[in-house]
DNA sequence: GTCTATACCTGGATAGAC
DNA sequence: GTCTATCCAGGTATAGAC
Protein backbone atom coordinates (compact mmCIF):
# COMPACT_ATOMS: atom_id res chain seq x y z
CA UNK A 1 0.00 0.00 0.00
CA UNK A 2 2.49 2.64 -1.32
CA UNK A 3 -0.06 5.13 -3.37
CA UNK A 4 -3.56 4.03 -2.74
CA UNK A 5 -5.57 5.18 -5.87
CA UNK A 6 -7.79 7.04 -3.93
CA UNK A 7 -6.31 9.36 -1.62
CA UNK A 8 -7.33 8.06 2.08
CA UNK A 9 -6.97 10.97 3.72
CA UNK A 10 -8.97 14.87 2.82
CA UNK A 11 -8.03 17.51 5.20
CA UNK A 12 -11.95 17.58 6.39
CA UNK A 13 -11.53 14.00 7.02
CA UNK A 14 -8.41 15.06 9.30
CA UNK A 15 -10.20 17.74 10.41
CA UNK A 16 -13.13 16.04 11.84
CA UNK A 17 -11.32 12.93 13.37
CA UNK A 18 -9.40 15.67 15.44
CA UNK A 19 -12.49 17.56 16.57
CA UNK A 20 -13.48 13.74 17.15
CA UNK A 21 -10.78 12.98 19.38
CA UNK A 22 -10.68 16.21 21.10
CA UNK A 23 -14.28 16.14 22.33
CA UNK A 24 -13.96 12.49 23.30
CA UNK A 25 -10.53 12.70 25.55
CA UNK A 26 -9.19 15.99 25.36
CA UNK A 27 -7.00 18.72 24.17
CA UNK A 28 -3.90 16.98 25.62
CA UNK A 29 -4.89 12.58 23.45
CA UNK A 30 -4.93 14.89 20.20
CA UNK A 31 -1.05 13.54 19.13
CA UNK A 32 -0.24 13.07 15.26
CA UNK A 33 0.20 9.34 15.78
CA UNK A 34 -2.84 8.68 18.00
CA UNK A 35 -4.84 10.82 15.33
CA UNK A 36 -3.27 8.97 12.16
CA UNK A 37 -4.18 6.02 13.75
CA UNK A 38 -7.99 6.87 14.53
CA UNK A 39 -8.22 7.45 10.58
CA UNK A 40 -6.20 3.82 9.65
CA UNK A 41 -2.97 5.68 8.58
CA UNK A 42 0.04 5.92 9.88
CA UNK A 43 1.29 9.36 11.21
CA UNK A 44 3.65 10.85 8.63
CA UNK A 45 0.47 10.42 6.13
CA UNK A 46 -0.61 13.92 7.53
CA UNK A 47 1.90 15.56 7.01
CA UNK A 48 0.86 15.70 3.16
CA UNK A 49 -2.48 16.98 4.40
CA UNK A 50 -0.56 19.70 6.94
CA UNK A 51 2.35 21.36 7.29
CA UNK A 52 2.59 20.59 11.35
CA UNK A 53 0.27 20.10 14.52
CA UNK A 54 -1.10 23.42 14.95
CA UNK A 55 -2.30 23.44 11.77
CA UNK A 56 -4.32 20.90 12.56
CA UNK A 57 -5.63 22.58 15.37
CA UNK A 58 -6.36 25.80 13.84
CA UNK A 59 -8.32 24.21 11.48
CA UNK A 60 -10.47 22.37 13.99
CA UNK A 61 -11.14 26.03 15.20
CA UNK A 62 -12.07 27.60 12.26
CA UNK A 63 -14.48 25.03 11.71
CA UNK A 64 -16.28 24.79 15.12
CA UNK A 65 -16.28 28.83 14.98
CA UNK A 66 -17.92 29.18 11.10
CA UNK A 67 -20.82 27.41 12.76
CA UNK A 68 -22.01 30.45 14.96
CA UNK A 69 -24.83 32.21 13.47
CA UNK A 70 -24.00 35.69 13.34
CA UNK A 71 -26.71 36.65 10.40
CA UNK A 72 -29.39 37.84 13.12
CA UNK A 73 -27.29 41.06 13.05
CA UNK A 74 -28.48 41.65 9.09
CA UNK A 75 -31.64 40.89 10.40
CA UNK A 76 -32.14 41.57 14.06
CA UNK A 77 -32.39 44.39 16.91
CA UNK A 78 -29.35 44.67 18.10
CA UNK A 79 -30.51 43.18 21.44
CA UNK A 80 -32.25 40.11 19.46
CA UNK A 81 -29.06 39.56 18.22
CA UNK A 82 -27.06 39.73 20.70
CA UNK A 83 -28.85 36.96 22.78
CA UNK A 84 -28.96 34.82 19.45
CA UNK A 85 -25.82 35.32 18.49
CA UNK A 86 -24.75 34.64 22.54
CA UNK A 87 -27.04 30.99 22.19
CA UNK A 88 -25.58 30.16 19.20
CA UNK A 89 -21.73 30.51 19.96
CA UNK A 90 -21.82 28.91 23.20
CA UNK A 91 -23.59 26.30 21.45
CA UNK A 92 -20.90 25.77 19.15
CA UNK A 93 -18.49 25.60 21.90
CA UNK A 94 -20.19 23.50 24.64
CA UNK A 95 -19.92 21.12 22.23
CA UNK A 96 -16.82 21.49 21.58
CA UNK A 97 -15.31 22.20 25.51
CA UNK A 98 -12.35 20.49 25.06
CA UNK A 99 -11.15 22.94 22.63
CA UNK A 100 -12.39 25.58 24.02
CA UNK A 101 -8.55 27.03 25.69
CA UNK A 102 -7.10 26.72 22.40
CA UNK A 103 -9.77 28.54 20.95
CA UNK A 104 -10.29 31.15 22.78
CA UNK A 105 -6.28 32.08 23.39
CA UNK A 106 -5.54 31.58 19.45
CA UNK A 107 -4.48 34.64 17.14
CA UNK A 108 -6.95 36.23 15.01
CA UNK A 109 -5.62 35.16 12.45
CA UNK A 110 -8.47 32.43 11.70
CA UNK A 111 -10.93 33.32 8.86
CA UNK A 112 -14.35 32.00 10.48
CA UNK A 113 -13.07 34.33 14.11
CA UNK A 114 -12.73 37.29 12.06
CA UNK A 115 -15.77 36.78 10.25
CA UNK A 116 -17.51 37.20 13.62
CA UNK A 117 -15.72 39.77 14.85
CA UNK A 118 -16.67 41.62 11.79
CA UNK A 119 -20.10 40.83 11.94
CA UNK A 120 -20.63 41.41 15.05
CA UNK A 121 -19.10 44.94 15.32
CA UNK A 122 -20.91 46.04 12.17
CA UNK A 123 -23.59 45.18 13.49
CA UNK A 124 -23.67 46.91 16.64
CA UNK A 125 -22.44 49.81 15.09
CA UNK A 126 -24.85 49.93 12.50
CA UNK A 127 -27.25 50.19 15.46
CA UNK A 128 -25.74 53.24 16.72
CA UNK A 129 -23.38 52.21 19.08
CA UNK A 130 -20.27 53.89 19.42
CA UNK A 131 -16.80 52.14 17.44
CA UNK A 132 -15.35 51.53 20.92
CA UNK A 133 -18.37 50.36 22.82
CA UNK A 134 -19.29 47.98 20.09
CA UNK A 135 -15.39 46.83 20.73
CA UNK A 136 -16.56 46.20 24.34
CA UNK A 137 -19.17 44.45 23.79
CA UNK A 138 -18.07 42.04 21.08
CA UNK A 139 -15.27 41.06 23.98
CA UNK A 140 -17.11 41.13 26.80
CA UNK A 141 -19.58 38.82 25.08
CA UNK A 142 -17.05 36.40 24.08
CA UNK A 143 -15.29 36.65 27.82
CA UNK A 144 -18.80 35.33 28.51
CA UNK A 145 -19.24 32.38 26.50
CA UNK A 146 -16.09 31.05 26.22
CA UNK A 147 -16.32 31.15 30.24
CA UNK A 148 -19.16 29.42 30.33
CA UNK A 149 -18.11 26.78 27.58
CA UNK A 150 -14.59 26.69 28.88
CA UNK A 151 -15.48 25.88 32.89
CA UNK A 152 -18.85 24.07 33.58
CA UNK A 153 -19.29 25.26 37.58
CA UNK A 154 -20.82 22.32 38.54
CA UNK A 155 -18.86 19.95 37.28
CA UNK A 156 -16.40 20.84 39.55
CA UNK A 157 -18.61 19.84 42.38
CA UNK A 158 -18.10 16.85 44.06
CA UNK A 159 -21.07 13.75 44.77
CA UNK A 160 -20.25 13.36 48.21
CA UNK A 161 -21.61 15.61 50.63
CA UNK A 162 -19.07 15.18 53.73
CA UNK A 163 -16.82 16.82 51.68
CA UNK A 164 -18.24 20.20 51.68
CA UNK A 165 -20.81 19.66 54.76
CA UNK A 166 -17.97 19.88 57.79
CA UNK A 167 -16.02 22.72 56.50
CA UNK A 168 -18.39 25.07 54.18
CA UNK A 169 -21.27 26.41 55.86
CA UNK A 170 -23.08 27.78 52.98
CA UNK A 171 -22.25 25.20 50.70
CA UNK A 172 -24.24 22.01 52.48
CA UNK A 173 -26.35 21.09 49.66
CA UNK A 174 -23.62 21.63 46.74
CA UNK A 175 -23.01 18.13 46.08
CA UNK A 176 -26.30 18.53 44.52
CA UNK A 177 -24.74 20.60 42.40
CA UNK A 178 -23.16 17.84 40.48
CA UNK A 179 -26.42 16.07 39.94
CA UNK A 180 -27.90 19.19 38.20
CA UNK A 181 -24.71 20.04 36.04
CA UNK A 182 -26.34 20.89 33.17
CA UNK A 183 -29.60 22.75 33.95
CA UNK A 184 -27.24 25.09 36.66
CA UNK A 185 -24.65 26.09 33.37
CA UNK A 186 -27.46 26.57 31.31
CA UNK A 187 -29.54 28.73 33.92
CA UNK A 188 -26.32 30.73 34.95
CA UNK A 189 -26.04 31.36 31.59
CA UNK A 190 -29.21 32.18 30.81
CA UNK A 191 -29.32 34.98 33.65
CA UNK A 192 -26.54 36.23 32.66
CA UNK A 193 -27.48 36.66 28.93
CA UNK A 194 -30.62 38.33 30.11
CA UNK A 195 -28.60 40.52 32.79
CA UNK A 196 -25.95 41.51 30.24
CA UNK A 197 -28.45 42.63 27.78
CA UNK A 198 -30.85 44.63 30.21
CA UNK A 199 -27.35 46.27 31.58
CA UNK A 200 -26.56 47.00 28.12
CA UNK A 201 -29.63 48.55 27.15
CA UNK A 202 -29.51 51.01 29.98
CA UNK A 203 -26.11 52.43 28.76
CA UNK A 204 -27.94 52.14 25.06
CA UNK A 205 -30.31 54.35 26.36
CA UNK A 206 -27.68 56.84 27.85
CA UNK A 207 -25.07 56.74 25.15
CA UNK A 208 -27.18 56.39 21.80
CA UNK A 209 -30.55 57.20 22.55
CA UNK A 210 -29.74 61.09 23.90
CA UNK A 211 -28.70 61.89 20.46
CA UNK A 212 -30.84 63.55 17.92
CA UNK B 1 25.82 16.99 48.00
CA UNK B 2 23.49 13.27 48.98
CA UNK B 3 21.79 14.96 51.61
CA UNK B 4 21.96 18.26 52.79
CA UNK B 5 21.41 19.50 56.30
CA UNK B 6 18.99 21.84 55.38
CA UNK B 7 15.91 20.78 53.12
CA UNK B 8 16.88 22.66 49.61
CA UNK B 9 13.15 22.62 49.16
CA UNK B 10 10.38 23.34 50.39
CA UNK B 11 6.20 23.02 49.32
CA UNK B 12 5.83 26.95 49.05
CA UNK B 13 9.39 26.96 47.09
CA UNK B 14 7.68 24.43 44.69
CA UNK B 15 4.59 26.31 44.37
CA UNK B 16 6.04 29.91 43.96
CA UNK B 17 8.46 28.41 41.13
CA UNK B 18 6.08 26.68 39.27
CA UNK B 19 3.58 29.90 39.05
CA UNK B 20 6.45 32.08 37.97
CA UNK B 21 7.30 29.59 35.12
CA UNK B 22 3.59 28.98 33.69
CA UNK B 23 3.12 32.97 33.82
CA UNK B 24 6.36 33.15 32.17
CA UNK B 25 6.23 30.42 29.42
CA UNK B 26 2.75 29.05 29.45
CA UNK B 27 1.41 25.71 30.86
CA UNK B 28 3.22 23.60 28.83
CA UNK B 29 6.70 24.24 29.89
CA UNK B 30 6.32 23.39 33.25
CA UNK B 31 7.66 20.06 33.34
CA UNK B 32 8.92 18.18 37.03
CA UNK B 33 12.49 18.59 35.37
CA UNK B 34 12.51 22.03 34.15
CA UNK B 35 10.58 23.05 37.26
CA UNK B 36 13.78 21.29 39.49
CA UNK B 37 16.55 22.67 36.90
CA UNK B 38 14.91 26.15 38.16
CA UNK B 39 14.83 25.15 42.00
CA UNK B 40 18.82 24.37 41.51
CA UNK B 41 17.51 20.29 42.08
CA UNK B 42 17.03 17.64 40.00
CA UNK B 43 13.95 16.19 38.85
CA UNK B 44 13.05 13.06 41.00
CA UNK B 45 13.36 15.40 44.11
CA UNK B 46 9.84 17.08 43.79
CA UNK B 47 9.02 13.71 44.57
CA UNK B 48 10.14 14.36 48.25
CA UNK B 49 7.12 16.73 48.33
CA UNK B 50 4.10 15.90 45.77
CA UNK B 51 2.84 12.79 45.03
CA UNK B 52 2.89 13.89 41.43
CA UNK B 53 2.96 16.80 38.74
CA UNK B 54 -1.05 17.40 39.01
CA UNK B 55 -0.63 18.02 43.16
CA UNK B 56 1.58 20.31 42.26
CA UNK B 57 -0.76 22.04 39.94
CA UNK B 58 -3.32 21.47 42.40
CA UNK B 59 -1.59 23.97 44.80
CA UNK B 60 -0.84 26.76 41.88
CA UNK B 61 -4.00 26.99 41.95
CA UNK B 62 -5.45 26.71 45.12
CA UNK B 63 -2.50 29.36 46.17
CA UNK B 64 -3.86 32.02 43.23
CA UNK B 65 -7.44 31.20 44.18
CA UNK B 66 -7.22 31.93 47.53
CA UNK B 67 -5.59 35.34 46.56
CA UNK B 68 -9.09 36.77 45.73
CA UNK B 69 -10.63 38.50 48.28
CA UNK B 70 -14.21 37.84 49.16
CA UNK B 71 -14.35 39.56 52.24
CA UNK B 72 -16.79 42.16 51.03
CA UNK B 73 -19.94 39.93 51.18
CA UNK B 74 -19.41 40.74 54.60
CA UNK B 75 -19.24 44.09 54.68
CA UNK B 76 -21.04 45.51 52.13
CA UNK B 77 -24.06 45.16 49.71
CA UNK B 78 -24.83 42.38 47.30
CA UNK B 79 -23.89 44.83 44.52
CA UNK B 80 -21.14 46.68 45.10
CA UNK B 81 -19.69 43.15 47.00
CA UNK B 82 -20.25 41.39 43.24
CA UNK B 83 -18.41 44.15 41.69
CA UNK B 84 -15.07 44.55 44.08
CA UNK B 85 -15.15 40.73 44.02
CA UNK B 86 -15.29 40.51 40.33
CA UNK B 87 -12.50 42.69 40.15
CA UNK B 88 -10.66 41.39 42.74
CA UNK B 89 -11.11 37.91 41.20
CA UNK B 90 -10.10 38.97 37.67
CA UNK B 91 -7.41 40.65 38.90
CA UNK B 92 -5.96 37.32 40.53
CA UNK B 93 -6.78 35.50 37.31
CA UNK B 94 -4.79 38.10 34.79
CA UNK B 95 -1.40 38.29 36.51
CA UNK B 96 -1.43 34.40 35.99
CA UNK B 97 -3.33 34.29 32.52
CA UNK B 98 -1.63 30.84 31.59
CA UNK B 99 -3.00 28.62 34.10
CA UNK B 100 -6.74 30.10 33.79
CA UNK B 101 -7.62 26.24 31.54
CA UNK B 102 -6.04 24.20 34.35
CA UNK B 103 -7.93 26.32 37.34
CA UNK B 104 -11.50 26.88 35.62
CA UNK B 105 -11.74 23.31 34.44
CA UNK B 106 -10.42 22.00 37.80
CA UNK B 107 -12.26 20.19 40.20
CA UNK B 108 -14.18 21.65 43.38
CA UNK B 109 -12.10 20.22 45.80
CA UNK B 110 -9.21 22.89 46.43
CA UNK B 111 -9.60 24.98 49.54
CA UNK B 112 -9.87 28.22 48.17
CA UNK B 113 -12.18 27.63 45.68
CA UNK B 114 -14.09 26.27 48.00
CA UNK B 115 -13.86 28.96 50.73
CA UNK B 116 -14.79 31.42 47.94
CA UNK B 117 -18.08 29.61 46.38
CA UNK B 118 -18.71 29.48 50.09
CA UNK B 119 -18.55 32.78 51.10
CA UNK B 120 -20.13 34.22 47.44
CA UNK B 121 -23.06 31.74 47.53
CA UNK B 122 -23.64 32.66 51.39
CA UNK B 123 -23.54 36.66 50.70
CA UNK B 124 -26.09 36.21 47.90
CA UNK B 125 -28.53 34.58 50.19
CA UNK B 126 -28.13 36.14 53.08
CA UNK B 127 -28.68 39.33 50.53
CA UNK B 128 -32.29 37.72 50.14
CA UNK B 129 -31.46 35.96 46.65
CA UNK B 130 -33.33 32.42 46.47
CA UNK B 131 -30.64 29.99 46.55
CA UNK B 132 -30.95 28.49 43.31
CA UNK B 133 -30.37 32.69 41.77
CA UNK B 134 -27.10 32.87 43.88
CA UNK B 135 -25.75 29.34 42.54
CA UNK B 136 -26.57 31.03 38.91
CA UNK B 137 -24.93 34.46 39.97
CA UNK B 138 -21.60 32.63 41.49
CA UNK B 139 -21.85 30.57 38.37
CA UNK B 140 -22.28 33.44 35.99
CA UNK B 141 -19.78 35.64 37.60
CA UNK B 142 -17.06 32.77 37.01
CA UNK B 143 -17.78 32.47 33.65
CA UNK B 144 -17.06 36.22 32.73
CA UNK B 145 -13.91 36.17 35.06
CA UNK B 146 -12.29 33.20 33.61
CA UNK B 147 -14.07 34.17 29.69
CA UNK B 148 -12.47 37.84 30.46
CA UNK B 149 -8.83 36.31 32.17
CA UNK B 150 -8.57 33.44 29.31
CA UNK B 151 -8.52 35.39 25.83
CA UNK B 152 -7.29 38.58 25.84
CA UNK B 153 -9.79 39.87 23.02
CA UNK B 154 -7.55 41.98 21.70
CA UNK B 155 -4.09 39.47 21.91
CA UNK B 156 -5.36 38.09 18.99
CA UNK B 157 -5.24 40.66 16.63
CA UNK B 158 -2.23 41.27 14.62
CA UNK B 159 -0.38 44.69 13.77
CA UNK B 160 -1.11 44.58 10.11
CA UNK B 161 -3.92 46.50 8.45
CA UNK B 162 -3.79 44.24 5.07
CA UNK B 163 -4.34 41.67 7.15
CA UNK B 164 -8.20 43.06 7.58
CA UNK B 165 -8.47 45.54 5.31
CA UNK B 166 -9.53 43.39 2.31
CA UNK B 167 -11.64 40.91 3.49
CA UNK B 168 -13.39 41.68 6.64
CA UNK B 169 -15.25 45.07 5.91
CA UNK B 170 -15.55 46.54 9.96
CA UNK B 171 -12.82 45.24 10.49
CA UNK B 172 -10.38 47.84 9.43
CA UNK B 173 -9.29 49.68 12.30
CA UNK B 174 -8.71 46.36 14.08
CA UNK B 175 -4.67 46.13 13.60
CA UNK B 176 -5.13 49.25 16.06
CA UNK B 177 -6.53 46.55 18.67
CA UNK B 178 -3.21 45.08 19.47
CA UNK B 179 -1.72 48.20 20.52
CA UNK B 180 -3.97 48.82 23.03
CA UNK B 181 -4.85 45.12 23.55
CA UNK B 182 -4.68 45.70 27.65
CA UNK B 183 -7.13 48.76 27.40
CA UNK B 184 -9.61 46.98 25.60
CA UNK B 185 -9.65 44.20 27.88
CA UNK B 186 -10.24 46.18 30.76
CA UNK B 187 -12.57 48.47 29.33
CA UNK B 188 -14.44 45.21 27.98
CA UNK B 189 -14.83 43.66 31.71
CA UNK B 190 -15.45 47.23 32.96
CA UNK B 191 -18.45 47.44 30.70
CA UNK B 192 -19.89 44.34 31.04
CA UNK B 193 -19.24 44.16 34.94
CA UNK B 194 -21.51 47.21 34.94
CA UNK B 195 -24.22 45.62 32.93
CA UNK B 196 -24.15 42.59 34.62
CA UNK B 197 -24.90 44.12 37.72
CA UNK B 198 -27.43 46.49 36.34
CA UNK B 199 -29.01 43.68 34.88
CA UNK B 200 -29.13 41.66 38.16
CA UNK B 201 -30.55 44.58 39.75
CA UNK B 202 -33.29 44.58 37.93
CA UNK B 203 -34.13 41.08 38.41
CA UNK B 204 -33.60 41.26 41.98
CA UNK B 205 -36.45 44.03 42.32
CA UNK B 206 -38.64 42.06 40.42
CA UNK B 207 -37.57 38.77 42.24
CA UNK B 208 -36.95 40.09 45.73
CA UNK B 209 -38.11 43.63 46.18
CA UNK B 210 -41.79 42.15 45.42
CA UNK B 211 -41.86 39.99 49.19
CA UNK B 212 -42.95 41.75 52.14
C1' DG C 1 16.01 14.80 51.41
C1' DT C 2 18.62 14.88 47.36
C1' DC C 3 21.28 12.40 44.43
C1' DT C 4 22.35 9.17 40.18
C1' DA C 5 20.76 5.99 37.17
C1' DT C 6 17.41 4.28 34.67
C1' DA C 7 13.03 2.30 32.89
C1' DC C 8 9.66 3.26 29.91
C1' DC C 9 6.65 5.83 27.19
C1' DT C 10 5.11 9.43 24.07
C1' DG C 11 5.76 13.26 21.43
C1' DG C 12 6.67 15.95 16.57
C1' DA C 13 8.91 15.74 12.57
C1' DT C 14 12.04 14.25 8.46
C1' DA C 15 14.12 11.15 4.68
C1' DG C 16 13.52 8.32 1.21
C1' DA C 17 11.37 3.98 -0.78
C1' DC C 18 7.36 2.73 -3.51
C1' DG D 1 -0.01 10.03 -0.93
C1' DT D 2 1.25 6.61 2.22
C1' DC D 3 4.66 3.78 3.83
C1' DT D 4 8.88 2.34 6.92
C1' DA D 5 12.58 3.69 9.45
C1' DT D 6 14.59 6.76 12.26
C1' DC D 7 15.98 10.81 15.00
C1' DC D 8 15.78 13.33 18.91
C1' DA D 9 13.72 15.55 22.63
C1' DG D 10 11.03 15.34 26.35
C1' DG D 11 7.83 13.43 29.73
C1' DT D 12 6.60 10.90 34.67
C1' DA D 13 8.07 8.09 37.89
C1' DT D 14 10.84 4.45 40.65
C1' DA D 15 15.00 2.19 42.96
C1' DG D 16 18.59 2.55 45.71
C1' DA D 17 23.06 4.93 47.15
C1' DC D 18 24.52 8.37 50.44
Amino acid sequence: MARPRQALLTRQRIIDAAAALIDAEGLDALSTRRLATELGVRGPSLYNHFANKDEILDAVADAITSKVDVSFFATHDWRDALRLWGRSYRQALVTHANIVPYLAQGPGRRPAALAMADAVYGGLVKAGWPPARATHIGALMRYFVAGSALGSFARGFVEDPQLYAAHYPHLSQAHRLAEHQQSVDEGAFALGLDALIAGLEQTYERVVGSLP
